[in-house]
RNA sequence: GGCUGGGUAGCAAAGCGGUUAUGCAGGGGCCUGCAAAGCCUUAUAGACCGGUUCGACUCCGGUCCCAGCCUCCA
């Protein structure tokens, strides 16, 4: 029975799709104007998480993720680097795609763009107005009335009252109301602009969103998501723009990521704090980056630190090194099925409220038991190690073979590495251990690490 | 100030009203020429003050502290 915490009740509720043959889920994805920073990580690997484990628990998952290409700070971008919007944006966008590979996340369904979606926002607008809930002010921007939207708020628990005690005046803005918002923009000139019944202009932030998710998912739909500051305005921006537009319930279940922190401080485009994904796989395989993702619970903040990582690290090896050179019969495979119940619990962790930490803590229970059998019963061995795979795989994480991955990376070649153990080896032989230690020591200064065994000696990276 | 969360062992991170979380790092042991890996074993917890209870890290109240949102941000 899944349970999801839901940010609109602050509680974790039993998830009930609104249709069971087809669970809807949307993202907000990245506005595209740089690289994706660890914080953009988090949210992907979140979600890709909790779709592969949704699209276990129901027969069909339509996961959609947007992209917003048309932003201001895409057009400011675009002029700093004198270059069109979309030379800007797609670069971005496939930089984005890349950064998915490495970080093993699924594509989502639908990937729709601001920029493709601007005829659903129209007529999300041309509603919205012909019900009272937007206005159009002398400078031709078209507002959303936050006061004519009875439930706004209800999302991040602010009223109207609080909000506007703190609002900030915008000169340039033509709002009856300082706490509305743009749903639809006038283009200056030279800015791009998409020519609508209110003037040459661009879409809102918070009316792509609104129209995208209901375009592919229907009026009404499951679980919308995104990162903890999303929540207001965002999202609550969107409630009153789908439910105003729409006049039914939007989204039943929202769900909030929390933020990747750098000293225990948020990390942030405004802070310039942040570290991007690609800075990281520099000195980190994808694999461990996204470990240490999922190593804390989603909705906890998660401390961005060269330690935590090598810490990862670390853990990630041990559960490869505990599938290394096993295999299994189909046999003992049954046979761990039915005597454990490792999956099981695994599946529950996944259940309440995708508890990655949990989770993982029961694959490395999994990799303990299979060290233990390993000298016993290889067979029950190899049986838990392909379990261990398989659940892996589940969140995403174990998608190589043990020994690939334990030797990724290293520059020397094979044929080199094997020369060394070799000398080494002979070194043994005629107990010159000085010598056999030399070799050893050199090639841990190249970061590869010997292993003698009854077998012979391995090789792995450090 | 308003609204959310949170304070767990050296570090990271969970569950749980009574019984080993888990990983990394540390101590001791087995194994090894020595290591590495692995196994066995061990120490170090629950911000503070009260309350409820036979029993609280876990529930309730208060205090202190931290983070986030209230402005673009994942």
């Amino acid at each position: 029975m899944l349970k999801i915490y839901n940010t609109l009740t602050n509680q974790k509720q039993v998830f009930k799709p609104i249709n069971p043959s087809s669970v809807g889920i949307y993202v907000c994805g990245m506005t595209v104007y740089d690289f994706c920073h660890m914080g953009h990580a988090r949210v992907l690997v979140m979600f890709d998480v909790m779709t592969r484990h949704m699209r276990r628990t129901f027969p069909k998952v339509k996961y959609v993720r947007n992209i917003t290409d048309i932003d201001d700070k895409i057009i400011n971008r675009s002029i700093e680097n004198q270059e069109d919007i979309y030379t800007l944006t797609n670069r971005f966008i496939k930089a984005m795609h890349e950064d998915e590979i490495a970080l093993n996340i699924l594509k989502p369904d639908f990937e729709p763009r601001a920029t493709e979606s601007i005829d659903q926002m129209y007529s999300m607008i041309a509603s919205l107005i012909e019900k009272g809930f937007a206005y159009q002010g002398k400078n031709g921007d078209v507002y959303y009335s936050v006061k004519s939207f009875k439930n706004y708020g209800k999302l991040s628990g602010k009223n109207l009252d609080d909000l506007k005690a703190g609002a900030r005046v915008d000169i340039e803005s033509d709002k009856r109301d300082p706490l509305d918002f743009v749903l639809w923009k006038m283009a200056k000139p030279n800015e791009p602009k998409w020519s609508s019944p209110w003037g040459e202009g661009r879409p809102g932030w918070h009316l792509e969103c609104s129209a995208m998710s209901t375009h592919h998912l229907g009026n009404h739909f499951d679980i919308h998501g995104g990162g903890m500051d999303l929540t207001f305005p965002h999202h609550e921006n969107e409630i009153a723009q789908s439910e105003g537009a729409n006049n039914c319930s939007f989204v039943n279940t929202w769900m909030h990521v929390g933020f990747v922190n750098i000293n225990d401080e948020k990390m942030s485009k405004s802070l310039n704090n942040f570290f991007t994904i690609r800075d990281v796989l520099e000195k980190y395989d994808g694999e461990t980056l996204r470990y240490f993702l999922i190593s804390s619970h989603y909705r906890s903040p998660l401390n961005f630190s060269d330690e935590n990582l090598a810490s990862a690290k670390s853990a990630l090896t041990r559960l490869y090194t505990a599938t290394r050179g096993l295999s299994a019969s189909s046999k003992a495979m049954d046979q761990v099925t039915m005597r454990f119940d490792y999956e099981k619990r695994f599946n529950e962790a996944l259940d309440d409220d995708f508890n990655t930490p949990i989770a993982l803590s029961i694959l490395f229970e999994i990799a303990k038991h299979a060290n233990t059998e390993r000298e016993d019963d290889k067979d029950q061995a190899g049986a838990l190690s392909e379990l261990l795979k398989k659940l892996g795989n589940h969140i995403g994480i174990m998608r190589y073979d043990a020994d690939d991955y334990l030797k990724m990376g290293i520059e020397l070649s094979d044929a080199k590495i094997d020369e060394k153990i070799y000398q080494r080896e002979s070194a043994r032989a005629l107990k010159d251990f000085a010598m056999s230690d030399q070799i050893r020591d050199e090639l841990l200064a190249l970061g590869i690490i010997l292993e003698d065994s009854i077998n012979g000696t391995t090789w792995r990276r450090k």
